[in-house]
DNA sequence: TAATTGACTAGAATATTATTCTAGAATAAT
DNA sequence: ATTATTCTAGAATAATATTCTAGTCAATTA
């Protein structure tokens, strides 16, 4: 019976919050209420609502990217590992559905305030780890040799957006096929 | 001097304090303050913080929307209607940059509550206008036969991730290159 | 083991902010 | 011209976030 810590009752609460009421209209009271931890402790861990918010989307970020990156660096070959990317983001999607709606969902510029720098390094972090992953296959004439930010946006666009209307219950197609589907497109569509 | 209607001013209030604030953190004060309203109007014309930050929402995306499809229905032929699409929206959103910041950036869930019912109607109404200009395309053998949720995903993904991008003033890449490459991409991203 | 320290919990007190309400001015309808 | 309706004002109130003081607990040191 390894009772969960405070501060992860307290995530766990927020983020059902955020997500069935919405930012705006979560209360402290209502976080408290459902982790059962005191408005004093909230306080204490977090500093407020905007820094709760803030470190339920960092964190999640982070959980988020460093799983792509490490998938994305057990491949050589160029045309799997752009499809492993896509289907990697997607099934990280569907495990995670509740943290990938408030993540992917969220406006950015909410909260961020002090976190924006640690935001800021997060990205250009993976950006560059994808860059360096990719520039060996663009020099061997396996994938086109696009602009870096064009070429992410084909890339990582369609899953992306097919992500938010699954999210959203948007969506009939199954998600598996989906998947496959999503992942033989960007190949197509960076290949040469 | 035509002065602009009160209802306008608070509505260009408020976005300039959405985007420069973020949604929480923008007071009624402060929009009545910027707008030279009063408090009443304010609630007069909305009804609350939730409702207005709704109908900049939605006033948007119907500018934006229609637009769109106006624009596609302008053209016979797949591939210059498949680009006109992706080109207009990207032009719209350099156009329109503050509202398209607010509009893309912002989280749905979080003020839709009246409004849900409008907003899935607008999405369902311009799904089905595109559906059915595609419609002929594909059975003429043009582009292909996708679900239409995976097509629509491959279509527009990329186009909203480069904005996404560009609002955020992280891409270096020239806008209307950017807009020819995406175009073009998207174009092959479907055609037989 | 007792004392000390720092992290953590509690919830009452306070401050901030959204919303309601009452009154009146401007505009439109009859 | 009279009446109704929409709109503007801002003070009064209610809801909510945040701070503050007083503790508890668990680890560390003497």
């Amino acid at each position: 019976m390894n009772k969960q810590s405070t501060r992860e009752s307290i995530l766990k609460a927020a983020l059902e919050c955020f997500n069935q009421l919405g930012f705006q209209a979560t209360t402290i009271e209502e976080i408290r209420a459902r982790s059962q931890a005191s408005i004093g402790s909230i306080y204490h861990h977090f500093g407020g609502k905007e820094q709760l918010a803030a470190s339920l989307y960092i964190e999640g970020l982070q959980s988020y990217q460093s799983g792509l990156l490490k998938e994305l660096e057990q491949y050589k070959e160029a045309e799997l590992g752009i499809k492993a990317l896509v289907k990697y983001h997607l099934q990280w999607i569907s495990k995670n559905a509740d943290l990938a709606r408030y993540i992917f969902h969220t406006r950015q510029a909410e909260f961020i305030g002090n976190q924006k720098t640690t935001l800021k390094a997060m990205n250009k972090d993976s950006f560059q780890t994808l860059s360096k992953w990719l520039k060996p296959h663009i020099k061997a004439g396996k994938i086109k040799d696009l602009p870096m930010d064009v070429y992410l946006s084909i890339l990582i666009g369609p899953s992306q957006e097919f992500s938010r209307h699954w999210l959203a219950g948007r969506v009939k197609t199954d998600f598996e096929l989906a998947s496959e589907l999503l992942a033989e497109a960007a190949w197509k569509s960076i290949a040469y």
